[in-house]
DNA sequence: CTGAAAGCGCTTACAG
DNA sequence: CTGAAAGCGCTTACAG
C-alpha cells in the first residue's frame, strides 16, 4: 500500500493541501483552516507562521473541500432577464466589483423575461448550494417562491422595492419616476402625452402606472395613447412606433419611451420623416444609456441608479451571508431627471 | 454517539445523498454514481432503477462532493475585455446557451484590456479547478501563459485563430475583415481614407494591418489619416474624432472606424454639422452592431460572426474537456460586408 | 487560544 | 456488468 517514496498510494495529486501548511509552520490543521478564514480566535504568532508557510509553499485552498465541508460554496447567483438591456450589463459590473475582491464569485443566469426559465434557473443554482442569490424583480411563479423560501439561501433583490418582512431590496420607484417624467412634459405645456413600450415587464408597467396618476392628475389622460408592444425593444421598434403614433394620433404632442433604445429610434425616425424635435413632437426616455446624451438632439430621459444598485445590494448580501444583522433592508435608491433638448 | 432516532449523530443535513438512492433502488452507491454520469457500463435493469430513485426522492448530486473526489468542477471560465462592447455580451449568450444544457456553468470574467487584471483572474480562477476556460486572443503576460499551460486545463481561444501546435481557436482574421473594408471604400472611388481607433487592443491593430495593406496596393496610404486613441470607444469619441479628421484633413473622403459605436458617432457628428453622408464623406464601421441599421444613413461595416465562434467555441471545449479528439483544432468562421447607405 | 476525531457526499482504482 | 474499500481536502462540533 506504499510506493517507493514511503506515502501510501492514492489518488493525491501533487497539489499543496492544508496538512502541508500544518506540518511546515508546525500547528494543527484546524488552526491552518482558522487562520486562512481569519477567525479572530488565532494567536497573531501563529497566525504569521501559517502566512509564511502558505507564501513558501503557494498554498491555495481548494473550494470544492471547503465547499463540502462546510455546506456553503463562494458563488453568488445573480439572475437578471436580460444582457442585451446595457442596464443590466451595468449591474452586473457593479455586483462583480463588489463580490469578487471578498472572494465570492458570481454566476449569472439570463432569464429572459420568462417565469418558467427563471425557474429552471432557480432550480439548477439552488442545487448548488449558493451562498447566496441575488434575483431581478418581485415577479416570479409560486413554484420559484417556495424553493426560495425552502432553499434558506441569503437573498437581496434588484430594481425594486419592497416592504414585506424578511425580503431585502435595493431599488427605486419605477412608478415614482414614470410621473416624474410625465409631470415633466405636462410643464412644458404638452397635453398629449403618448406611453410607447416594449417588453412589458412588471417595471415597465409600474412606469406605465406612474404616467397614467400624472395624467389623470392633469386630466389628460388617453388610453388611446398607450402603445403596450410585447417582446424585445429596440431601436428599430422605436422607429416604428413613432411612425405608428404620428399616423394614428396626429395631435400627439410628447411621447414617453419606457427604455431609451426605443427612445432613440424615435429620435432616428423623427430626423428620418422631417419631424422637428421637441417643436412638434417631444421625446422622453428611461435609463439614460449610452448614446442618448449624444443624439440629435440629445435625449431627456430618467438616470436610474444600477451601478450604484448593484453595489449596495452585493454589499448587503455580503453581511446577509456573514449572518450579519442588517439595517436597512429596503433601500431606495431614488433616480435623476436628465432634461436634455428633446423636451 | 447515536441520537434517538438510532442514527449516529453527525453534522448531516436532511439533502438526499446519493446512498439514499442507492438504498432504496437495491444497488451499491457505485453502480448509482455510474447511472448518473451516464456510464455505459450499466444494465438497462438498474438505470431504470435508479432513475425511478433519483425521481422518487428528488435527488440532486452535490456539485462540491463530486468536484472534491473527482478533482474537476463544473465551472468553465469565460476571460473576456469588456461587457460595454455589445460584442461580448452576445459572444458569452451564446456560450452559455451552448454549455449549459450540459450541466457546466460558466463564471465570467472581465479583464478590462489590461494583462495585469487577466493573470489576477487567471490565477484566481485556475485555482478553482475550472473544467475548462475560454479565453479572448492570444495576447497575454508571460507569467499568465505559463500558468495556464502548468494547469492543463483544456482551453479553446476566441476571436482571432492560430496554427500553433496544441492551440485550439475559433475566430476569423481580424486584418482580412479590415482589409475588404478597406477595399470596398476603394472600389466606390474613395482615396482619402482614415482609420479612427479606440481601444487599441490587438485585434484593432490587425485590422489596422489590413487598413494598411489595402492601402499601399492602391498606394494611397497617408500615415497622418491613422487616428489612434487609447481608451475605450464610445459614441462621443467617434463624434470627436470626426471633427478632428475633418478639420485637419479637409480632403478625407472615408473613415473606417474600428467599432460601429464609434461610427454611430461619426454619422451623429456628420449630421450635427451638416456634412453629407455618403457624398462628402463615406463612413464604414466593424461588428454591425444593434442601430447601426437603423442609423441615418445606415451605417456599411462588417458583421462578424460572435454568436457563431461562442457556440462552436463552447462545442469544441466541451469535446476537449470530455477528452475526445477534435478534428478541426482552427475554425475560421469569416465576416460579412454589409454594405449599406453611409459609404 | 489550540487540537484529535469524525465526517461532508461523492468517485477512483482495484477486484471479480 | 457490479461492488467493498479508501480517499478527495477541507470544516464542524466537542473538548480542554
Amino acid at each position: 500500500m506504499a510506493d517507493a517514496s514511503g506515502r501510501p498510494r492514492s489518488r493525491s495529486s501533487n497539489h499543496v493541501t492544508l496538512d502541508d501548511v500544518a506540518r511546515l509552520s508546525g500547528v494543527s490543521p484546524i488552526t491552518v483552516s482558522r487562520a486562512l478564514r481569519g477567525a479572530r480566535n488565532v494567536s497573531p504568532d501563529l497566525q504569521a507562521r501559517v502566512q509564511t508557510a502558505v507564501d513558501q509553499l503557494g498554498y491555495v485552498p481548494n473550494v470544492a473541500a471547503r465547499a463540502l465541508a462546510s455546506a456553503r460554496s463562494s458563488h453568488v447567483a445573480v439572475l437578471i432577464p436580460s444582457l442585451t438591456n446595457q442596464l443590466f450589463v451595468e449591474l452586473i459590473e457593479a455586483v462583480q466589483d463588489a463580490l469578487v475582491p471578498h472572494g465570492f464569485q458570481s454566476l449569472i443566469g439570463v432569464t429572459h423575461y420568462d417565469p418558467a426559465q427563471e425557474e429552471a434557473l432557480l432550480r439548477s443554482h439552488l442545487s448548488q448550494r449558493p451562498a447566496g442569490m441575488l434575483l431581478t424583480g418581485f415577479d416570479r411563479s409560486a413554484e420559484a417562491s417556495r424553493m426560495l423560501e425552502r432553499s434558506d439561501t441569503p437573498c437581496v433583490y434588484l430594481m425594486e422595492t419592497s416592504d414585506a418582512p424578511g425580503v431585502h431590496s435595493v431599488g427605486f420607484s419605477q412608478q415614482d419616476a414614470g410621473r416624474a417624467i410625465v409631470q415633466h412634459l405636462l410643464q412644458r405645456g404638452r397635453r398629449r402625452i403618448a406611453y410607447a413600450a416594449g417588453q412589458l415587464d412588471p417595471r415597465v408597467m409600474l412606469r406605465l402606472e406612474g404616467y397614467r396618476e400624472a395624467l389623470r392628475a392633469a386630466d389628460c389622460h388617453d388610453p388611446a395613447l398607450e402603445l403596450l408592444v410585447p417582446g424585445p425593444t429596440s431601436i428599430a421598434l422605436g422607429g416604428r412606433q413613432f411612425e405608428e403614433l404620428l399616423a394614428r394620433h396626429p395631435d400627439v404632442d410628447a411621447i414617453f419611451y419606457c427604455n431609451d433604445d426605443l427612445a432613440q429610434g424615435g429620435l432616428l425616425a423623427a430626423l428620418r420623416t422631417g419631424v422637428p424635435v421637441p417643436q412638434r413632437v417631444a421625446i422622453a426616455g428611461f435609463n439614460d444609456l449610452g448614446g442618448s446624451d449624444q443624439m440629435l438632439p440629445p435625449l431627456t430621459t430618467v438616470r436610474t441608479p444600477r451601478q450604484e444598485i448593484g453595489k449596495r445590494a452585493a454589499t448587503m448580501l455580503l453581511a446577509l451571508m456573514r449572518a450579519e444583522a442588517v439595517a436597512e433592508r429596503t433601500v431606495d435608491l431614488g433616480f435623476e431627471l436628465m432634461v436634455r433638448q428633446s423636451s
